[in-house]
RNA sequence: UGACCCAUGGUGUAACGGUAGCACUAGUGAUUUUGGUUCAUUCAGUUAAGGUUCGAAUCCUUAUGGGUCAACCA
């Protein structure tokens, strides 16, 4: 596919050329994709990924993958897994760059000291309370702390007994000397490191003191001489302290650059959320299908292509927005309509006898895919009795009908053309069976007929069909915007985002399916081969639904 | 009520002082052995008011609307 959609600069890109131009660092461009090992990866963090590692593909630059690992309390070495799988599955490598925040612990202390020892950093004593009560509000300057003048000395003194465990948690932190009547509230002399007794993922009980986030990451990407360093646009005002903390300690100098996330509508995407969902058992899991998460979105159906060529379609800009679901639905159908293996499945079986048809089954030829020839044919077991959807059939069709009628004739895709003669019912009046003859000489490929009947629906034989279940997902919530509404959140999720059939009918070619094997369900869908999915007990996951013009003339 | 940021069709994104374009969505038609695909086509936009300029979506001012910031989170 395509990816190269844009074909003018987004801003970032301006500023890189810019760059380039100028010969600012020698025109090297290095980025770095810095997660928080705390959680899962969303669609939201593959628009940052494919951002950072598609300009330094651009560029012929280099992307470091950075663990932002600076919180013990709340990271953990199973999402460090979890993430670089998923980056890898969408497709980039970080080669042999893969680096902790942590990794810096020990220099991220000696920049520290040198803060100190310029008088540009102090040890203060105020509990958390205090501190907030000091910072004051946004439209009112703070107060300076009492032990804000302590001497460089006795600084240096506390902040030694800091790390070595002389103090209790929350007794001290150090902070930055800025500026406590800033308008910006993150130079009111930001936190720089806190006491915390718990062990680190990877450094163990090493430290007992912890840099804060304004502490390490504009130095772990100056250490890495990472050249765009790109966020979201709500560490905007961090910016100020980003570079001060670079200019003060007169290190390389990156640039911080922010962008606007990526909102998705039927969605939310707080790490917040997303964990309650999975917590409080509205989804199976952090795989399951509904999940904007990129192992959800993968156990859905959704392949890489798709999710990087929809990155590409919403663009890199500064303002808010909301990207419609249906964009992110349109790029998996044209990766998947190139892609998927066309097969036939019966969600809602109705059994069709051909009245005139031998015993006997006969193999058709039938394409695999009408999109790409070279994506060949298979076998298809024919027969005496046949399954077609309850919905290709209508006693009294509605106006514009195509399908099967009362005495009226379809095409069975691949097949023959059937003409429905008689119609069987259960005590309730329930059609139940359609008795049919079929056109001899109507074969598909050598059609002698010259019969046109207005439609060509789907079919399965009965004595071949093999039993699946069908889970048919849909968007989560009710609401385009579930974040921004009076009630909570949860109060708008689409108790239809799941309906499983336990009893669709499948041609036999699925039998040996694989998961993450995907197909288009002919006029019906894309489905992926569920993770659970085994030969005995066939699972497929809706992954969107086809277009449906029939169905939307329906719905006025 | 302070600082910073943002404002272009329903949605998203271009136009870098000189013809407001593209994609999605929605509508219509053609093609089609998937009511799919493909193709054609239609609807629809510069938040407002001033100013600068031969010329403003673009520069300036003000207003309006929206976002972010007051974790020892990132």
């Amino acid at each position: 596919m395509d990816e190269s959609v844009n074909k003018t600069l987004n801003f970032i890109e301006d500023i890189i050329e810019e760059d380039i131009r100028n010969g600012k660092h020698g025109g090297r461009v290095h980025t770095r994709f810095p997660p928080e090992p705390n959680g899962y990866l969303h669609i939201g963090h593959a628009k940052s990924i494919c951002l950072n590692f598609g300009l330094a593909l651009k560029y012929k630059g280099k992307t470091n993958l950075r663990f932002d690992d600076t919180n013990p309390v709340t990271e953990e070495t199973e999402y460090v897994e979890s993430i670089k799988q998923d980056i890898q599955w969408l497709g980039f490598s970080w080669e042999d760059r893969e680096f902790y925040a942590s990794d810096y612990f020990e220099q991220l202390f000696q920049f520290a000291v040198q803060l100190i020892k310029k008088g540009k950093a102090y040890v203060d004593d105020l509990s958390a309370e205090e501190i907030a009560k000091y910072k004051k509000s946004p439209t009112e300057a703070g107060l300076e702390s009492p032990f804000r003048n302590r001497n460089i000395e006795e600084n240096l003194d506390l902040f030694f007994k800091m790390r070595d465990g002389k103090f209790q948690e929350g007794e001290k932190v150090l902070r930055a000397k800025i500026d406590m009547g800033s308008p910006n509230m993150h130079m009111r002399d930001p936190i720089l490191y806190r006491i915390l007794y718990k062990p680190h993922h990877r450094t163990g009980t090493e430290w007992c003191i912890y840099p804060m986030y304004d502490f390490a990451h504009g130095q772990s990407d100056s250490i890495e001489g990472i050249t765009h360093s790109i966020c979201t646009l709500e560490f905007e005002n961090h910016r100020p302290l980003y570079n001060w903390c670079i200019e003060n300690l007169g290190i390389f100098p990156s640039q911080q650059i922010e962008f606007a996330r990526l909102n998705l509508s039927y969605t939310v995407m707080s790490k917040r959320k997303l964990l309650q969902l999975v917590r409080e058992n509205y989804v199976e899991g952090w795989d399951d299908p509904r999940m904007p998460t990129l192992c959800g979105l993968r156990r859905r159906g959704y392949t890489p292509e798709a999710i990087r060529h929809f990155t590409n379609l919403v663009g890199i800009a500064r303002r808010d927005n909301v990207i419609d679901l249906a964009l992110l639905e349109f790029a998996v159908r044209e990766d998947l309509n190139k892609r998927a293996t066309r097969v036939m499945a019966i969600f809602d079986p109705l059994k069709v006898i051909l009245t005139n048809y031998e015993n006997q089954i006969e193999q058709l030829e039938i394409e695999n895919n009408p999109e790409d020839p070279e994506a060949g044919k298979r076998l298809v077991p024919f027969g005496k009795v046949l399954y077609i959807e309850q919905e290709d059939f209508m006693e009294n069709p509605v106006d514009k009908y195509f399908r099967l009628t009362k005495d009226g004739m379809v095409r069975l895709k691949g097949a023959y053309i059937v003409k429905c003669e008689e119609i069987i019912k259960d005590n309730n009046g329930k059609v139940i069976e359609l008795h049919c003859s079929y056109i001899q000489n109507s074969k598909s490929g050598q059609d002698q007929s010259g019969l046109k009947p207005k439609a060509t629906i789907h079919w399965v034989e009965e004595s071949n069909a093999i039993n699946a279940e069908l889970r048919l997902y849909d968007r989560l919530f009710t609401v385009p915007d579930p974040d921004d509404q009076e009630l909570d959140f949860k109060a708008f999720i689409n108790k239809d985002s799941l309906v499983k059939i336990k009893a669709a009918k499948v041609e036999p070619f699925l039998k040996s399916t694989k998961p993450g094997n995907f197909y288009q369900f002919i006029r019906k869908a894309y489905f992926a081969t569920d993770l659970d999915s085994t030969s005995e007990n066939l699972i497929f996951n809706r992954t969107v639904n086809l277009k449906d013009s029939w169905q939307k003339t329906q719905d006025k």
